[in-house]
DNA sequence: AAAGAGACCAACCGCATTACA
DNA sequence: ATGTAATGCGGTTGGTCTCTT
């Protein structure tokens, strides 16, 4: 059993030295079996802490970011289907973690209709800049595209019958957007996607953290 | 320049579910 | 079949940063 004496375990961020033994010790023996990392490791951190800081946090594959339109449009749609289902929602979001959907949600969707245009483009630039650092995968004509979009209604923008054109579609990893707009309306499932879209880490742990 | 407000996100907590002896 | 440990999930909180007034 965990030790849960009050006062063992650490508490708070994350140092680097930290996520080096938590990412050297999943490395080496994979996931799951969370309780025994503190024994393996000497992390002074609860098995619950150290599966959330993997998965939200180091696991390989993991985007940074702003989502994209077509992120945020099967956010939409699938919590019209499934509600605060976020870990459900996530596995059709390659890269994305529940928290962040459910951040991001609360974030831009919950408060969208007490926000005001000013607060919203505010908003977008942060994104922008934030997108900037984190990654370089799209192009800057395509976040201007993509932003300008965002000013209006995100959730009037992907409804079916007027979705985006092809051309504003970035070439997603793999099962995104336009699969769901496939299912029949009386569907009440998705279609089958490999909940392992994760690319397991092949190379050593020490470059990752160099990355 | 400083205070306040809001956005963002990492991390914690408690409950539910699953696995296993 | 049952009790316990481990894991997963959703809700919530608190800190930091940026922008506005």
């Amino acid at each position: 059993m965990e030790q849960v004496a009050a006062g063992w375990w650490r508490k708070g961020p994350w140092t680097p030295q930290e996520d080096q033994l938590l990412f050297q010790y999943i490395s080496q023996n994979g996931e799951g079996r969370w309780s025994s990392v503190s024994k393996c490791t000497g992390l002074k951190r609860s098995g619950k802490s150290c599966r959330l800081r993997w998965v939200n946090y180091l696991r390989p594959g993991l985007k940074k970011g702003q989502l994209t339109p077509q992120e945020e449009g099967i956010i939409i749609e699938l919590h019209a289907l499934w509600g605060n289902k976020w870990s459900t929602i996530a596995r059709y979001l390659p890269g994305r973690t529940d928290n962040e959907i459910k951040n991001y949600w609360r974030t831009h969707f919950k408060s969208r209709n007490t926000s005001t245009a000013k607060q919203q483009k505010r908003k977008i630039i942060r994104q922008q800049q934030n997108d900037h650092i984190h990654t370089n995968s799209v192009s800057e004509s395509s976040h201007e595209k993509k932003n300008e979009d965002q000013l209006g209604s995100i959730i009037d923008q992907f409804l079916p019958a007027e979705s985006a054109s092809s051309s504003d579609f970035v070439p997603l990893d793999c099962y995104l957007w336009g699969g769901l707009w496939n299912l029949e309306a009386e569907n009440d499932h998705l279609p089958n996607i490999p909940p392992d879209y994760y690319h397991p880490f092949e190379g050593d742990a020490v470059d990752y953290f160099l990355l």
